[in-house]
DNA sequence: GCAGCCTACTGGTCCGACCAGTGCACTAGC
DNA sequence: GCTAGTGCACTGGTCGGACCAGTAGGCTGC
């Protein structure tokens, strides 16, 4: 005690350097949206290093979503506008990685879904309210398996959107994509479709139902029910109890 | 009509080729957590590429939080475990970039750990409900604030493993990280601490009592009354109705 | 048998080069 | 005068070679 306390050295590569700088300047809105970057060739002027490192910086903000690059371009590389790809894809990995079962993303389904028609049935907007309505209608017209399931993903896509939460939006749209992604081809094979699908709209239209008379702890019961008819047959036995642990 | 349809070529860089490859072995388990890569100049052998493009793959791998490597280290990239550092960086930069407003989180935070405590209520086992008890008395002799906020993080982690979802774990964990890293300065220099303090503990316990008794609607209501009366001092006025829309 | 050095190899960075693709300015034709 | 076509300057993608500092494990000398 009494000396100075020195701290260890953290050795910064110099294209993490690059990545800092230009994320900064994204995040912090001095890069908006559809503006470019400097070339390669003036970036490495800029940041006097070579151009194999701005690079691999460049292939870091690329994997992160921020920028995107086309060869032959003459104005360099875009600043992209948000989109929750690469969220998607830390989470695509995760569940491979981290081996997340079916059970646990459709209980995570259920939680975000449920809440996002809860508060929905208290802040959505009329015309939210007539999209919801319009996009039952369709599923009632639809005629194949995939227009079906593209308009149940609207009607949910809607109320996560009336919930007024853009996170709640994001995360639903994600692991939506990734349980589909993994029973895309169970749900096209599933027999007694016919049945499946007036029991799905049926429960769609009890969710709207809830939505519009402002009854936000049914809409989210209703949402989870439906949830849980339409996901459990494709649940492992074992894990069925963990889901029902959410509808009480 | 009639003719043979051509669909458009995608063109494909060699460090994606690479990429996924690689990505493909580590998911699919034929590289496990803790294995080493070969050395950059063997993958450029097998890979038939130079060896830039295999260090922009190494560079996205390494941004993904697949792999890590070591300058000197003489056994190549090494596997990582699966960390949710990834996601974590996705979702901070969504925050930032998506402009996601602190009631968003909070409200996030909300639906998440009021649904693991709903779990918890029947899922815990007797050993994670001693946990609880532990991390509650840890805080109550907590002396200094740094202490106090580490351990009530660790009561909603146990909270969240006990739920038994390994996405609800891992998504509270980052929400509240970025939600902490946004508002502890304030949090910290909060008039009348001690009695901020005291609430919590009080809340605290009455949540894990519910958890005991295996109330899960008891305890999910509490976990969103505590972070409602925890939080809502930094929410702007105008986004607190969205926060009560949840407390019912 | 052990402590310490040495070396072979690693990743990080730089340089220079070539290629295919792109957009723009310029030009030839109307 | 205006448009359609062409060439060019520059882009990003990839390659090869080079040098450096750092590491680990084998080797040497004690």
């Amino acid at each position: 005690m009494g000396g100075p306390r020195f701290e260890p050295v953290r050795t910064v590569r110099a294209y993490e350097r690059v990545v800092e700088q230009v994320e900064e300047a994204i995040e912090s809105g001095a890069l908006s949206p559809g503006e470019r970057l400097p070339s390669e060739r003036d970036l490495m002027v800029q940041f006097s290093v070579s151009r194999s490192t701005v690079r691999e910086a460049l292939r870091v903000l690329q994997a992160r979503g921020l920028v995107r690059s086309r060869p032959g371009d003459p104005h360099g590389a875009e600043v992209l506008p948000f989109t929750p790809a690469a969220l998607h894809k830390s989470m695509t990995t995760l569940a491979r990685v981290a081996e997340l079962s079916l059970a646990e993303l459709v209980q995570f389904r259920m939680v975000l879904d449920s809440s996002a028609s809860l508060l929905a049935a208290r802040l959505r907007t009329d015309g939210q309210l007539a999209e919801m309505g319009a996009a039952v209608a369709r599923m009632r017209a639809a005629t194949d398996h995939d227009a079906f399931v593209a308009e149940d993903v609207s009607f949910h896509d809607v109320v996560a959107r009336a919930s007024g939460n853009k996170l709640i939006q994001i995360c639903t749209d994600v692991v939506r994509s990734i349980v589909l992604g993994l029973i895309s081809e169970k749900l096209a094979a599933a027999h007694d479709r016919q049945a499946l699908m007036r029991q799905t709209i049926k429960h769609h239209e009890e969710v709207l139902a809830a939505v519009r008379a402002g009854d936000g702890p049914l809409a989210a019961r209703l949402t989870r029910k439906a949830m849980y008819d339409y996901y459990a047959d494709y649940v492992p036995d074992g894990e069925r109890p963990a889901l029902r642990a959410l509808l009480e």
